[in-house]
DNA sequence: AAGCTGTTCAACCGCCGACCT
DNA sequence: CAGGTCGGCGGTTGAACAGCT
């Protein structure tokens, strides 16, 4: 079977998105949901193929992406996070909220690869972090199912039936706040986000880096977060993941 | 000031699994 | 069960930018 490629229709654009085009999407998203990728641009007006819309939606224009630099913390825990993942970039997002597999991505071939060198040349105690990792009672896999397991499924399931003590404990976590609050996001309600001058906060500017700035100022302003509230949530995240390393007692201590 | 090189990151591509008919 | 569609994922690319000479 020969897959046809996703845009095969002429004339469809491609490359940078334009302020327009990024209007339009999210006008149209906050009205009717995204339902269908692969319907959205026709039915918007939009010449870009689903894929491509579907992308700059769940990277760049979804209100709930935090933008700008990367916290030590949340470096630290994409780093532990990689070790025990691998490239899974998107399982990795799913622990660091407001951010995305291709951010994270980037920022994991970029800033972190280098800096990650001479700390796997450093010392012997990181070598034998390394070793114990890599036994197979830290398996990926097994420590995935085992201590990462509470992903915004499980926790929305844990809200329904509050069975389980131990995920019913993840409850009052920072991370089911986050999900909480983003699965009540209305997009399309009236209160919900328009592309305008207000959209940055000027918090929103100020965390960019230079380069990062310079862009969004050409471009429309795209950040729907609040930034300030946002990023005491993801410290406490960050808290919450370590704690739970920690206690489940198995982990050794980095 | 101009040219070159390195870096960043948004976007694309191809593949895969889940689901539907 | 086969064939097709769709959403999602990870790898890769290339334009834009920063910094250096």
């Amino acid at each position: 079977m020969v897959r046809a490629p996703c845009c095969e229709k002429m004339g469809l654009k491609k490359g940078a998105w334009g302020p327009e085009e990024d209007q339009i999407l999210v006008s149209y998203i906050q009205q009717h949901g995204h339902g269908n990728w692969r319907a959205l641009p026709e039915k918007a007006g939009l010449l870009r193929c689903g894929k491509s819309c579907r992308l700059r939606w769940t990277n760049y224009l979804k209100p709930d992406i935090k933008r700008g630099n990367f916290s030590i913390k949340e470096e630290e825990t994409i780093i532990n996070l990689h070790e025990m993942l691998g490239n899974r970039w998107s399982a990795i997002a799913a622990r660091l909220p407001g951010r995305t597999d291709n951010e994270i991505k980037n920022v994991w071939h970029t800033l972190l690869k280098k800096k990650l060198k001479p700390y796997h040349n450093k010392s012997s105690q990181d070598s034998k972090r390394h070793s114990i990792i890599s036994n197979s009672k830290y398996d990926p896999k097994v420590l995935e199912n085992s201590y990462l397991s509470t992903t915004k499924d499980d926790v929305t399931s844990s809200q329904q039936s509050g069975s389980s003590s131990e995920i019913s404990s993840l409850t009052n976590s920072p991370i089911e706040k986050m999900t909480t609050k983003n699965e009540k996001m209305d997009y399309s309600s009236e209160n919900s986000l328009h592309i305008n001058e207000s959209f940055w906060s000027a918090d929103d500017v100020n965390c960019l880096n230079k380069k990062s700035k310079a862009k969004v100022q050409s471009r429309p302003p795209l950040n729907a977060m609040e930034t300030v509230g946002v990023d005491s949530k993801i410290d406490d995240s960050m808290d919450f993941w370590y704690n739970l390393f920690i206690s489940a007692g198995e982990m050794p201590e980095f």
